[in-house]
DNA sequence: TTAGTGATATCC
DNA sequence: GATATCACTAAA
């Protein structure tokens, strides 16, 4: 019994979102109707323009426009030339808020994810709800633990040690 | 540990 | 137009 998350979904708060993301399983339709799936293994949340860690931070520009849109949509990121980071926007318009897809079981780190998905910048702007890529819940109900975000030493202690990293503890 | 990679933002 | 930055990975 698989569920396909809609809109309703992603329209909560971010930190809402993200922990219930854990456990989920992102499915990506190519042309020929192959699925490609895995089940998301750790998020993380970024939340509004004080949130250091968050692209918003620095001001909305046409790069972080979509983080300020609709719930639902796809965000992806290129990160350092060569990987795809891919969020999914939360909350209400004019919140810079969203949930990054950090990785999955079986393919660790967020690079490799992308990579397994087939999701590359052409899925910018894209929606979670629509026929191509979307997030079923299957039922299962992983132990999530908390950890601190990586990645963003830039941004000063407090936002540096928050806990908004959710993990499957299974792994 | 370090090199490589490319879009973005910020500085001229 | 130029440069500094960056939520990473692979190779060594």
């Amino acid at each position: 019994m698989a569920v396909k998350l809609t809109e309703k979904f992603f329209h909560r708060d971010a930190l809402e979102v993200a922990p219930e993301l854990v456990g989920k399983i992102i499915v990506h339709r190519l042309d020929d109707a192959t699925l490609i799936r895995e089940r998301i293994a750790e998020t993380e949340a970024y939340r509004g323009e004080e949130d250091k860690g968050c692209h918003a931070s620095k001001g909305r520009t046409k790069r972080t426009e979509l983080l300020y849109g609709e719930s639902g949509v796809i965000y992806v990121y290129l990160c350092y030339g060569m990987h795809w980071l891919m969020n999914v926007i939360t909350g209400d318009i004019d919140q810079p808020q969203g949930v990054l897809l950090r990785c999955g079981e079986i393919h660790n780190g967020p690079g490799k994810l992308t990579k397994y998905l087939k999701i590359d910048g052409s899925f910018n702007g894209g929606t979670f709800c629509g026929n191509d890529v979307w997030i079923e819940d299957d039922g299962y109900k992983p132990e999530i633990i908390t950890a601190p975000r990586v990645g963003i030493d830039y941004a000063g202690d407090y936002w540096k040690n928050i806990e908004w990293r959710f993990i499957d503890n299974r792994k």
